[in-house]
DNA sequence: CATGGGATTGACT
DNA sequence: GTCAATCCCATGC
């Protein structure tokens, strides 16, 4: 009971930066195949790097949603990036789902990404969404009785240790450390310097 | 209506 | 380390 996660609108209804937090251990599901959260990012309205940023659109138009549902867009023309919308309609913030730990499906997981190597079927953002079948026309879809599902950690598991750095592969407010992963995961997009992000070691 | 860029990945030097 | 692939859509004329 203490510290047991509850997924449900009011849960992604919070600061997004603190839902990119807690999302670190629950559990993705979709099509035969889970994982565990590892790694997110968040972005807000109130910062360049965000699609909200310039305001409701056709394409950002879900950010703009209720919390709890799924943004999903296409990168670079090829990917597919997984999104949980959060905060209020009015915001336009989400929280990028960047890694897995594969958990359950890991042969139809193999057989959708064309490969063996279980640290590399779900370690970045395009590679979990080839991995769990997730589409574009998932895009709008509840995260909460959607097709495309996000749940608690399982019971038993202890809540993970994070870290936090400078988010990945973007050009803007670069600045801002809002890149959350679980500390030591093999499982993550790409690994963290030893020193750490931030410059301390200097 | 034409153009340019992107929250990436995988293959190659 | 470098670089191409390839779709959606925001922006500008």
């Amino acid at each position: 009971m203490a510290g047991r996660v509850v997924i449900d609108e009011a849960f992604f209804a919070r600061g997004v930066v603190q839902v990119a937090r807690e999302l670190i251990g629950c559990v993705v599901r979709h099509d035969g195949a889970a994982g565990r959260i590892v790694e997110t990012e968040a972005y807000h309205h109130d910062e360049p790097a965000s699609h909200s940023f310039v305001g409701r659109t056709a394409r950002t138009a879900t950010l703009f949603g209720p919390p709890g549902i799924a943004y999903v867009y296409r990168s670079y023309g090829i990917h597919a990036l997984l999104n949980a919308v959060c905060e209020d309609e009015a915001t336009g913030a989400a929280v990028l789902i960047r890694a897995l730990q594969p958990l359950d499906g890991l042969a139809a997981m193999r057989a959708r990404r064309g490969m063996q190597d279980v640290e590399a079927l779900c370690s970045g953002p395009g590679k979990l969404t080839q991995a769990l079948a997730v589409e574009l026309e998932h895009n709008g879809t509840s995260l909460l009785d959607g097709p495309v599902r996000i749940e608690p950690p399982p019971a038993g598991t202890s809540a993970p240790e994070l870290v936090a750095g400078p988010r990945i592969g973007i050009t803007k407010a670069t600045d801002l450390p809002w890149r959350f992963s679980q500390a030591g995961s093999r499982y993550v997009s790409r690994p963290w310097p030893a020193r750490t992000a931030r410059g301390r070691a200097a």
